[in-house]
DNA sequence: TGTTAGCACTCTCTTCCATTGAGTGCTAAT
DNA sequence: ATTAGCACTCAATGGAAGAGAGTGCTAACA
């Protein structure tokens, strides 16, 4: 039995029209509203054959049918091959409103989460890079008032974190100077969690023996700063639209959404979920293609977005397995090439 | 009718039985598991009283009986009078906590209303300061890479806010101390409401007019600076176990619960909630006190905290009518401490 | 040989009762 | 004033019956 054109169409009739209603379709409502020019009986046939090639299935004898994973999977390699190429009609908008506040990595992933879950209306995902591994530009030492000074950490790929450090007395701004600058030059190259493993000690061995660290008590000040160093978020997830479920019908049952949000919440299930979602430009897993049971009828899109070229970090959508996949795989598509193209001009050193 | 010592114990009985079941009381339940030495019968006879004063209704002619607004008002005012003054056996922990990431507001609200929701159990807000009505009390530009510049404004109660700033082109370092200097002398005083009110244009002109200006483009960057200024957020709103509701009784109704969660996650009705919630220690307001229809069946309480003796935001729970008042009040209480013991000792000018 | 009308059959879903049981209010006895 | 007893009420539970949507099969048709 092969797949041949009618068995597509029909196919791709009740793919179409159970992402609408969420309801099993039967031949008779497939006749009716898409013009096949066949009678019900007859794509009764076809749909029987359908399901014993795996695409259909039916949750009981005398109802309609539903398509199984097998189906979206193939519907959805089909839509590769014959992608659209016909950009997102709101690109350009979306491109705005991320731009608008794209000096910071934190704005520019907040709004792309958000932007991502409203127009999809799915739970929208980014985790975001793994600082540790990534190497410091430089660090630097600014007084804010009399007690506390801000510490601020520039990464190799520009990312700039910040943290307000309280004082139990003043330091001469002078003399902060001259810390910034020697802690700057001795940990310069060095990644965060190489500070957590040894360069800690060496360097607070180190300090202390230069003559003016002498003059403040460094004894305390420079273990907590590498502390504060050593404590920077590794990864971090964004997450927007996670009650969205709540309104689909395959979440009507409460404990199911209880399921659903307690996992989604869970940062490191969803560390996990995205680190094994394959590293193409863009993934799509189907429903038990997924590790996860929470999952089992979700599907999940994820795009990659880059620093200099190297994968760090990935954006996603989680919808349930009857979704439009055209709809919610050319949006995150979108969204993560202007995420790359914005990081990129903001983000990636000069040559 | 009077509320006799006996009414009064039935009525707690009855209250303490509901906040544990979610379930109408019997007569005979309360004869059984409340040891008060009469049948159920006599009890039958004081729960009529208690109904006819308002206390208590029926669901139903044949159902037990569910304490009413009025009840709980009762047994909270009453907690009061007699308010258990032995410290939340919790406070060293929670102190500890929110004392270790303390340097910044940010982290201080965060943590905070992370343990009021997990103690708890019930969803938790913060309404933290209007920054537009406090002054700023200086600010500074500092240079991050070649083409990032970090603008750190400071306000009177030493509340931090920065944003990293993309440049068209670099600024030689000392210009930007430059223009950080005189920026910073001419805004300092200024609330953040007068900057967009009619400042920005003053200083743009006046700033014009120096003569080391002129050698950077500041005709870009002045603007621009002060609209990031004018942009810092007006009132943040921190919330956390808003999903909490789903495993409530009263949430069964997936329809409800779809309409708490939107209540809650809507930063403008959260604001407006909070800002009518009274301005004492601690105000609670029960069921249909609240202004809010989605509230109705629910109860907030709310406590405040303080800035150098000024009042400036508040943290609150909120959770159905029928809740462990004594715990959640004193949770709210000790929290609501905590931070303002900890942001007098980090956040409050010496004299 | 593929298509289709017709029909019996299946299974869920809704509606409608009858039954059960928890709880009340009232009365009369203590 | 309290309580045992009893009739009564009403939500909740659990079939049973009927409706409706959909199927598979058969036989006729192009």
């Amino acid at each position: 039995m092969s797949l041949d054109k009618r068995k597509i169409l029909i196919l791709k009739a009740i793919i179409s029209s159970y992402i609408d209603n969420a309801e099993a379709v039967g031949s008779r409502t497939i006749s009716k509203k898409y013009e096949l020019g066949v009678s019900p009986a007859t794509i009764r046939n076809e749909m029987s054959d359908l399901e014993e090639m795996g695409f259909l299935v039916q949750p009981h004898t005398s109802s309609g049918r539903i398509p199984t994973d097998k189906a979206y999977r193939y519907f959805v390699d089909d839509l590769w091959k014959n992608a659209d190429k016909s950009r997102n009609p709101n690109v350009e908008a979306i491109r705005k409103i991320i731009d608008e506040e794209a000096s910071e990595l934190d704005s520019i992933f907040n709004n792309s989460v958000r932007i991502l879950s409203q127009i999809t209306r799915y739970t929208s995902f980014i985790v975001a890079p793994h600082l540790k591994k990534t190497k410091i530009k430089r660090i630097q030492l600014v007084s804010i008032t009399e007690n506390k000074i801000m510490l601020i950490i520039v990464m190799e790929s520009n990312i700039v974190r910040q943290v307000v450090i309280n004082l139990r007395s003043p330091i001469p701004e002078e003399q902060l100077h001259k810390i910034s600058v020697s802690l700057s030059e001795r940990i310069s190259g060095h990644k965060i969690e190489d500070v957590n493993l040894n360069l800690k000690e060496k360097l607070i061995k180190e300090l202390y023996n230069i003559k003016e660290s002498s003059e403040y008590s460094l004894i305390e000040l420079v273990p907590f700063l590498m502390n504060q160093i050593g404590k920077m978020e590794d990864i971090d997830v964004y997450s927007d639209g996670i009650t969205n479920i709540l309104g689909l019908p395959e979440y009507n049952d409460l404990e199911k959404a209880k399921e659903f949000i307690s996992f989604a919440e869970n940062k490191d299930s969803i560390v996990k979920l995205f680190q094994n979602a394959g590293q193409n430009d863009l993934d799509i897993s189907i429903g038990n293609e997924n590790p996860y049971d929470e999952l089992k009828d979700c599907s999940l899109i994820t795009a990659t977005y880059k620093f200099n070229g190297k994968i760090v970090g990935k954006i996603g959508v989680v919808g349930p397995t009857r979704m439009d996949y055209e709809k919610v795989i050319s949006t995150v598509k979108s969204i993560s090439e202007i995420m790359n193209e914005i990081i990129d001009r903001n983000f990636t050193d000069g040559i």
